[in-house]
DNA sequence: TAGGTACATTGCAATATTACGATGATAGAT
DNA sequence: ATCTATCATCGTAATATTGCAATGTACCTA
């Protein structure tokens, strides 16, 4: 049925599975890395640094824009993208508090 | 056309897409959370944790197993699964690469 | 106004994901 | 050997994602 049941999971959950989906392109991970890189805005001449289409980096640069990873604002005729600060830290530590749940225990797990 | 162009990006940036898209149901992130709250090693009562089919748990279990987050060993006739203490730390490793790239340039971003 | 540049959106084709019933496979109990 | 419990796999339907050409929109320039 390809229809993910949201209502089964609590909203902390979704919350997660919302902001991995976010990760997991590889376009969208080199996006990403591409505005830490520059740390100053870029605009969208990501078309001639990664090699996929003006329509489809478009398409990728929106759904980090859905989820609030990165920002725009016109500049010119152009458009600088930019990470999104607080969005990110929150981020950050959202993963930090799953990651820091794993207690280690000795050998005797499986 | 609905397939990812991987040799596009680097395989670092594909790793992160792949391990990011383990966590990107919540599903899946939720069964990471039933294992690192029951630390001991648990078997398939997510069926019932959850409101997913058999089957549909087992796909999800298999995609977990095949990042290499979880793994699984014979408990008799069931089996138990627990997380990878080393692939957990080093996915842990890789996130904080990334989100600790950010350097805050202020308020003269965009 | 007309033309060019920079993105966004639309529409479509190809492929991937999600979900589950039905069916296998294996281990323990009777 | 037969039954049952537990989990994996197969097959299939519904939906989502990926990618791009074509088109739309907004801005700048001449």
């Amino acid at each position: 049925m390809g229809i993910t049941k949201t209502d089964l999971f609590d909203s902390k959950q979704n919350e997660l599975a919302i902001v991995s989906k976010a990760f997991a392109h590889p376009a969208r991970v080199a996006i990403v890395q591409y505005l830490l890189k520059a740390n100053a805005c870029i605009n969208g001449d990501l078309v001639s640094e990664l090699g996929l289409a003006q329509a489809t980096i478009s398409q990728h640069l929106r759904e980090l824009k859905d989820v609030g990873i990165i920002q725009g604002s016109i500049e010119g005729s152009s458009i600088s993208y930019c990470i999104n600060p607080s969005r990110w830290l929150q981020i950050r530590n959202m993963l930090n508090e799953l990651f820091d749940q794993y207690k280690d225990c000795g050998d005797n797990c499986c």
